[in-house]
RNA sequence: GGGCGCGUAGCUCAGUUGGAUAGAGCAUCAGCCUUCUAAGCUGAGGGUCGCUGGUUCGAGUCCAGCCGCGCCUACCA
């Protein structure tokens, strides 16, 4: 791993090797030493709670062994001192010059570790049978917003995105086009060119279909023909179940480009059909008997893997089927083959070929059957996450059983299952969308969405309004801009809202999705962190308009100007707070959590507030000061910037 | 029945490996725009951290047992 130069990082690991070098010499202790983050501000930078760890082993009060250490311990370059606190808490303080110096110079020596090898977050992942909803949404953003994360910390990272285009769902679509409508391919081809979304449109046919099984029993065989139909590879049923599913597929990417997500590769399950991928995961389970075949009770005649394989007592539970007594594959089947050719233990891999460009020169990669020429090396990782929800963790649990079993340790170890739960909605949205809800319902915390039911709240739907809503906030605000201009920077608006609203929330909290939350703009929200950005920006602008030019700070600035800055308790507060980007994006990462780090974001724009508020930069008349105040307001700006970036969040420029 | 998760302010949620006075946002109330943008800032009220016990110098956090809620537990994906 790669990371950039940590003033902070660098002064925490100073004061851990001192610490753990003298509690070894003067006490014999080879005690881990950790630092903490004081409860309060004016406690210090940091506490140290050795004392709390040695009282014991020592027989001496905790208080008594801090005054001790911090007596005895010496001078740690970059701290200005220590003070014992509470009961035993040995505070520090950090030498404000040397870290501000720190941040404005970086030494060039930035501490480098080599990245482990590759590796696959696997996101998105919608069925190409149906529009996007608001579920799928905090699937594309949590993955991106990692991959994002991972990149920014030197990680070399691919992102997939499974397209299961032979699936039922689609087959439930194609159903509704040949069987209750039936329409030929070059009908259906009308309607993807016609003016309705497409994946519009299927939402409703697929409803439709889904609710006229209900009804009849017996047009179920329709869905195991067209499946069949899709399996064989040609007619006129498979040609329209690709005509659906690539047709849906690009509007699913055209959603998730408003958000600015982008994939590399789009591995589809008709590759893994047609190149026999599971063919061979087949054989390997077999030959390795991580499955067998089972010969009496319900699942007999199927190909089963044991539940302790992926259940710790499963004794009671079910095993899991993999082959069907008919001899077709589950899709968990599928997904273990898949599994395997994301580590390069398939013995196999897929033909590529280009798919799109997008705006920014990025190309997107889509497998194919046939051979296609030079393309990048996809697959070979040495992690993968899955980013799915948390509903599918049984599956998943499955799938690194798989490998376990085929004797692949180390990959399923690396095999991470980024989960998070669903998004529902809360009962007053229902009210909104005019979904009829039992009194059972009324009661609940949070309605959940059926794509089967129809019931949901379509991606794009959502992105329209919240560009319709903030545009009558820019447009009230910037009479003389253009309407493309406002348009513009409300569809950047959106966009930051949006991507906030689905990080926000740990990954494991139910999101009981509410409208009129998600449209707000104001308190905690990304157009909150977006609008500190472009006042920090302002300043700076404002700055260059009277004619002046940002002074080369490095130069004008040096250590005792800003030690003698930094004396205030409140700038000293501000720096320290817009320092920690880094240190936020590392721990976000190490938690695995992207909200935390969305935490951060909005932290640091409440930061630049108070700053804004309590410092009149320009007008300042010490020439100091204000040289340093316009250092602050840069450094904010960069920060910002630079988090609202990893964020996958645009800076307008202007609000 | 079993697995996973959740329960913290009126509402929605944070709370790092146990640590100092449990925090935000929204909502409510009281203030702040001739000054770099008020999508902002300042202040106030608001808590039996589901319950009971345990571990220890110390528990919202760890352990056990309960209570309530959700999801999963398909020859669907």
């Amino acid at each position: 791993m790669l990371y950039w130069y940590l003033v902070f990082n660098l002064i925490e690991k100073r004061i851990l090797s001192a610490v753990s070098a003298h509690l070894q010499a003067r006490y014999g202790s080879d005690l881990a030493v950790v630092l903490e983050q004081p409860k309060q501000a004016s406690f210090g930078e940091l506490a140290i709670p050795a004392a709390f760890q040695l009282a014991k082993s020592l027989r001496k009060a905790p208080r008594a062994i801090a005054a001790e250490i911090a007596a005895e311990i010496g001078a740690i370059e970059g701290v200005a001192g220590l003070e014992i606190a509470g009961n035993g808490y040995i505070n520090v303080r950090f030498d404000r010059g040397v870290y501000a110096d720190g941040l404005l110079r970086p030494p060039a020596n930035a501490a480098v570790e080599q990245d482990s090898g590759k590796t696959i977050v696997e996101h998105t992942n919608i069925n190409p049978n149906k529009a996007a909803h608001i579920g799928h949404l905090r699937n594309a953003v949590l993955g991106d917003t990692f991959v994002r994360m991972l990149r920014a910390a030197g990680h070399d990272v691919e992102v997939q995105n499974y397209i299961d285009n032979t699936g039922v769902q689609v087959a439930d679509v194609v159903v509704g086009f040949h069987y209750l409508e039936h329409k030929t391919p070059a009908e259906v081809e009308a309607l993807i060119n016609a003016a309705q979304p497409f994946d519009f449109l299927c939402w409703d046919l697929y409803a439709r279909t889904s609710s006229y099984y209900k009804d009849n029993k017996d047009a179920l065989a329709w869905r195991s023909e067209t499946l069949h139909a899709i399996e064989s590879g040609t007619g006129e049923v498979c040609d329209l179940a690709h005509l659906v599913a690539d047709a849906i597929v690009e509007r699913h990417l055209k959603t998730m480009l408003r958000l600015n997500v982008m994939y590399d590769v789009l591995p589809r399950e008709s590759e893994i059909l047609h190149l026999q991928f599971w063919a061979t995961a087949f054989e390997l389970l077999k030959q390795r008997k991580a499955i067998y075949l089972e010969t009496e009770g319900k699942n007999k005649g199927c190909w089963v893997m044991p539940a302790e394989a992926f259940n710790d007592n499963g004794g009671e539970e079910d095993s899991k089927v993999i082959v069907r007594s008919n001899g077709t594959v589950t899709y968990v089947g599928k997904d273990i083959a898949y599994q395997l050719w994301k580590f390069g233990l398939l013995g196999k891999d897929f033909y590529y070929r280009i798919l799109q460009t997008y705006p920014n020169g990025h190309k997107l990669w889509v497998s194919t059957d046939q051979p296609s020429g030079d393309s990048p090396a996809f697959g070979k990782a040495a992690r993968v996450y899955n980013v799915i929800d948390s509903r599918q963790s049984y599956l998943q649990d499955v799938v690194v059983a798989g490998l376990r079993a085929l004797g692949f340790e180390d990959q399923a170890e690396r095999s991470i299952h980024f989960s998070y739960e669903m998004v529902a909605l809360s009962p007053r949205t229902c009210v909104q969308l005019g979904i009829e809800l039992s009194e059972e319902d009324k009661k609940r915390p949070y309605i959940e969405v059926s794509g089967r039911k129809g019931l949901g709240v379509k991606a794009d739907d959502l992105i329209d309004k919240l560009i319709e809503t903030a545009l009558v906030e820019v447009e009230s605000r910037h009479a003389d801009a253009t309407p493309e201009e406002c348009r513009a920077v409300a569809q950047q608006i959106a966009i930051g809202a949006l991507r906030y609203f689905m990080l926000k929330f740990t990954r494991n909290s139910v999101i009981a999705f509410d409208f009129q939350e998600a449209l707000s703009f104001e308190g905690e929200t990304g157009p909150y962190v977006q609008y500190a950005t472009v006042r920090a920006r302002n300043i700076i602008q404002k700055l260059e308009a009277r004619g002046e030019k940002l002074p080369d700070f490095a130069n004008v600035l040096d250590k005792a100007a800003m030690a003698r800055q930094l004396e205030s308790e409140d700038a000293w507060q501000l720096l320290l707070a817009a320092s920690k980007t880094d240190l936020a994006i590392e721990r976000a990462i190490v938690s695995g959590d992207p909200a935390h780090l969305a935490k951060y974001a909005f932290q640091l724009a409440q930061a630049f507030n108070n700053f804004y508020h309590e410092y009149h930069v320009l007008n300042e008349e010490n020439p100091e000061k204000r040289t340093f105040l316009l250092w602050m307001t840069d450094y904010f700006r960069s920060q910002l910037e630079c988090t609202l970036g990893v964020l996958g969040i645009e800076a307008p420029p202007y609000m």
